[in-house]
RNA sequence: GGCCCCGUCGUCUAGCGGCCUAGGACUCUGGCUUCUCAAGCCAGCUACGAGGGUUCGAAUCCCUUCGGGGCUGCCA
């Protein structure tokens, strides 16, 4: 191509349900591309044929999109000059250049029937050719077609591949080359003049002028197809988009990731509290390195930092782990302020808070004990619940832990202790449970204030124990240990 | 089956002929710290799929082989 087109990219899902952990993928790197470069990155959908899903799909997408931090220049909702970005809203350019393909004799009408195009390829595939188009259609006679016309046949346009090959360069894959003997003739648009995906992607991509595509591997094999179609159109061969195509997110097996072997909505993440920085920041991690060793990288700094030569060839695993880590770390980083405005959402809508200020008060004195302790922002919820509400329940195998002659002594020492505490801060209540437990009864720590710690909060696992009942405050405490004596 | 792509610790990766007795991160194991759980810190385990070349020298180049994946549609 020209190297002084400017840069554009666009990532163009089909709406087959929630865009997925390889969407995003692919979308972060588009946008990564098209920022480093000074470029555009267009958003288009690929609806050819699911007129009826598209509002609220284009919707859902757009807004993780927005959710992610991956900000499109033309696309739905933002629009721009080689609009519409809606495939389905651009079927009467796809049906002018088919006609046009028909015209130049780059294309023809086919009459096969599907039935008669599977069994001529199952018998291909039994007589060890290969199973694509035969060819049957190619050089139709005008009485040809009239006769299969007036059978009543509706026919398809379809591809006229010529002998030869096609070579191009994939910056991830360096120079592939695909012999037109294994790319059969194929079908641009269905008899009802609907167009096919190849014609669609291939149209779109050079009226809209896009540079560079960088999609999934599995459209590595349809690449000379499209090609074929940019020649149809009269694009000059310097002026064809570059292909990379990034490798496969793989699931746990060795499968592509699907529904089936790991979580792959987006909105699944979203709703159990991971944050888009670090799902931006592991996926960036998947299939790309900055080349030195760091690992904290930020959008800015993809952006800054993203070359597409440095994207591997080979696919990548989905690591939930390594992912919780960086979530972890996320909110880790997070000021208390920005932790307590991306927690509420979670904590109101489990109904612990209605959303008072009182509510927000504790929660906000509260998290600073709990940042660390959790991976996710849905975990807030279960870290502060005991906060909220007079009684708190003890499961069963909790109350037990503590059901022994010791530990009653120690809750019921403890309960006397605190009762004394007129001041109740956590440097109080500290020092007379120590006092008490530890230096008078000689308990060890952990034996001492596990009882306390299940009583008041119901597990034996909380945020620290004095922080906490200072925050719980002293009538709540007491009256949580008295219903355990 | 055919065509195409891919192959470094369990996982993500660094590595582009000598800096590699292969580095980092996550996981895992052990330890320190400690009121639990975390966090933090320290230590440890574990990899160039195999076989041939080329070269003074190969994880890096070539070939073969094996393994994995994708495509092979009037899906995208």
């Amino acid at each position: 191509m020209s190297e002084n087109r400017q840069v554009r990219v666009r990532f163009a899902p089909s709406p087959t349900g929630d865009l997925h952990v390889g969407n995003i993928r692919t979308a972060l790197f588009d946008w990564a591309y098209a920022r480093h470069t000074a470029g555009k990155f267009v958003f288009r959908i690929e609806d050819t044929d699911r007129e009826r899903v598209t509002d609220q799909y284009i919707q859902a997408a757009a807004d993780t999109l927005r959710w992610l931090g991956l900000d499109w220049d033309e696309g739905p909702e933002v629009g721009g000059p080689h609009g519409p970005y809606l495939q389905s809203q651009r079927l009467a350019i796809y049906k002018e250049w088919a006609d046009r393909f028909l015209d130049q004799g780059d294309a023809y009408l086919c009459f096969c029937t599907n039935e008669e195009l599977e069994a001529r390829r199952e018998a291909a595939k039994e007589s060890n050719r290969p199973p694509g188009y035969d060819g049957a259609c190619r050089d139709l006679s005008e009485s040809d077609r009239k006769r299969l016309s007036d059978e009543g046949r509706k026919p398809v346009i379809r591809m006229r591949m010529p002998d030869g090959s096609t070579t191009f360069n994939d910056l991830i894959r360096g120079e592939v080359t695909f012999d037109h003997k294994f790319v059969p003739d194929f079908v641009l648009m269905r008899n009802d003049g609907s167009p096919l995906y190849t014609l669609a992607v291939a149209v779109d991509d050079v009226l809209m002028k896009i540079t560079h595509i960088l999609r999934g591997e599995d459209l590595l094999s349809s690449t000379p197809r499209q090609i074929r179609v940019y020649q149809a159109m009269g694009v000059k061969v310097e002026d064809y988009p570059i292909f990379a195509h990034l490798p496969f997110v793989m699931g746990t097996d060795n499968a592509k990731l699907s529904k089936r072997n790991g979580e792959v909505s987006i909105a699944w993440y979203r709703e159990r509290g991971f944050l888009p920085e670090a799902i931006c920041n592991y996926l960036a991690l998947l299939g790309w390195s900055p080349g030195d060793d760091r690992e904290n990288v930020t959008l800015s700094e993809l952006a800054e930092l993203f070359d597409v030569s440095r994207v591997n060839a080979s696919p990548a695993r989905f690591d939930m782990k390594k992912l919780e880590a960086i979530n972890g770390e996320k909110i880790r980083a997070l000021s208390i302020d920005e932790l307590l405005e991306r927690s509420l959402p979670f904590l109101k809508s489990s109904k612990v808070i209605t959303g008072t200020q009182d509510e927000i008060e504790v929660i906000r004195k509260a998290l600073p004990l709990i940042q660390e302790r959790i991976i996710t922002l849905s975990e807030v919820v279960g870290m502060v619940s005991f906060l909220f509400g007079e009684d708190v329940v003890v499961a069963e195998d909790e109350a037990t832990k503590i059901s022994d002659e010791v530990s009653r002594a120690t809750l019921k020492a403890a309960k006397e202790v605190l009762e004394l505490v007129s001041e109740w801060s956590e440097i109080s209540i500290e020092s007379a449970l120590r006092g008490e437990l530890i230096e008078k009864m000689g308990l060890k720590p952990r034996v001492a204030f596990t009882p306390v710690r299940i009583a008041v909060t119901g597990s034996h696992i909380s945020p620290p124990l004095f922080e906490s009942l200072a925050l719980l405050g002293k009538t709540r405490t007491l009256r949580r240990i008295s219903a355990l004596l």
